[in-house]
DNA sequence: AAACCGGGGTC
DNA sequence: GACCCAGGTTT
């Protein structure tokens, strides 16, 4: 099994000196304990309040742990677990894993969905086969070179199994830690991802690390939430900075929503002597597929030189208008606009079937894109009403 | 429709 | 190391 103190990159230089008892290697050290540890609490309240007969718990051995961790990445505890009990009877152990064909792997998976991770599990599982003997490594660095098996879930797998003393920092107990320490910024930056782990690592109890680790997740799942936390049920409120200053619920920081890539176009505003609009369908799929919208052409190309080819005369005049910003949700077009005065209505425009002139009172009851619709507006002092009934 | 998610991949 | 992605689900 696992034989004796691992202690490799530890960040105190003195050898361990105490032996453990049994499997439980020290690891991790803990060269300054928290002045206010948040470990009594959260294992107290797990006493009474945590989940303690899932079906990994019963008999936490690092495969079944494993296991169960790649299937609560993607899905939540319910759903899993018959997953869980038909996966492990049908494969009881990490031989049987790697023996597996990927077909039949697949079958087992199908319905949870995210096929790579369970291609990883099975690359991983193959390579403990060939590698080590058919044992899950019990050494977490032997642990992170498995496909799929980063440093949370390394830690959980040896936590959870054999109590060593690892941190983890999945989803639950990111979002439980930013709180109680207020920690603001995304956790996908590297800095906070680093003082995250770095609180992670300095609370984490010497000894039932399981029952601590397996509290933090439990928290996170259900009293710390996402949304509506039910502080008045944690156990860590008394000092939770987020529930002091009411920042729970812009804690974590999220994901900054990164500016929206921008797509300019040119549309045309065509306007003959007697105040008609040329229009343009727009393809059928696409934004605003379908639809009557402005002539539209690359910001770079000559609004006369369309209208030589299109309509077959050059205009009277070309003048820009004001730009406008339009914002979609995946991303934001900047609409250049030239608005082009024809000498007589060009009635070419009744060859092409793409193309069609329109006066004010058409306009109005024509369904135009919104921007469309306010730049003709910004143009001829507003639509009239749409004739007909209108609720 | 958007936020979320651990790990992996890329530059 | 910063960023982005895959590939699903939840809110």
């Amino acid at each position: 099994m696992c034989a004796g103190a691992v202690v490799m990159s530890a960040p105190t230089p003195t050898p361990q000196a105490h032996e453990t008892h049994g499997a439980s290697a020290t690891v991790m050290s803990a060269p300054h304990p928290p002045p206010d540890p948040i470990a009594p609490a959260l294992l107290s309240w797990r006493e009474h309040s945590g989940r303690k007969d899932l079906p990994w718990q019963r008999e936490p051995t690092p495969y079944r742990v494993w296991v169960s961790e790649i299937m609560l990445q993607q899905t939540q505890v319910a759903v899993v677990i018959p997953y869980f009990e038909r996966f492990l009877a049908r494969l009881p152990t990490v031989l049987d894993l790697a023996g597996i064909a990927e077909d039949e792997l697949m079958a087992l998976w199908s319905g949870l969905g995210y096929y790579a991770r369970a291609r990883h599990l099975h690359r991983a599982a193959r390579q403990i086969r060939d590698q080590h003997g058919g044992i899950v490594p019990t050494q977490i660095e032997s642990l992170l070179t498995l496909p799929g098996i980063g440093r949370s879930t390394a830690g959980a797998i040896l936590s959870l199994a054999l109590d060593q003393r690892h941190p983890i920092l999945d989803g639950n107990v990111k979002r439980v830690l930013a709180r109680v320490f207020g920690i603001t910024g995304w956790p996908g930056q590297t800095a906070v991802s680093a003082r995250l782990w770095t609180l992670a690592e300095q609370h984490t109890p010497e000894t039932q690390v399981a029952a601590y680790n397996q509290g933090m997740m439990d928290l996170g799942a259900t009293v710390c939430t996402r949304r509506a936390p039910a502080c008045e049920r944690c156990p860590l409120a008394d000092r939770c900075v987020a529930h002091q200053t009411e920042r729970q619920h812009e804690l974590p920081t999220p994901r900054p929503r990164r500016p929206l890539p921008e797509r300019r176009t040119l549309m045309l505003l065509i306007v003959d002597p007697a105040g008609e609009v040329l229009l343009q369908r727009r393809p059928g799929t696409g934004i605003w597929g379908g639809l009557w919208s402005l002539p539209e052409l690359d910001p770079s190309a000559d609004p006369s030189d369309w209208c030589l080819t299109r309509l077959g005369r050059l205009p009277r005049r070309v003048e820009m208008g004001l730009s406008r910003r339009h914002t979609f949700s995946h991303f934001q077009l900047m609409i250049d606009l030239a608005v082009v005065h024809l000498d007589a209505a060009a009635t070419r425009a009744g060859d092409d079937p793409g193309l069609r002139w329109l006066g004010r009172q058409a306009l109005a009851d024509i369904g135009l894109p919104t921007p469309v619709k306010a730049i003709l507006e910004s143009h001829q002092q507003g639509l009239p009403q749409p004739s007909g009934d209108v609720q």
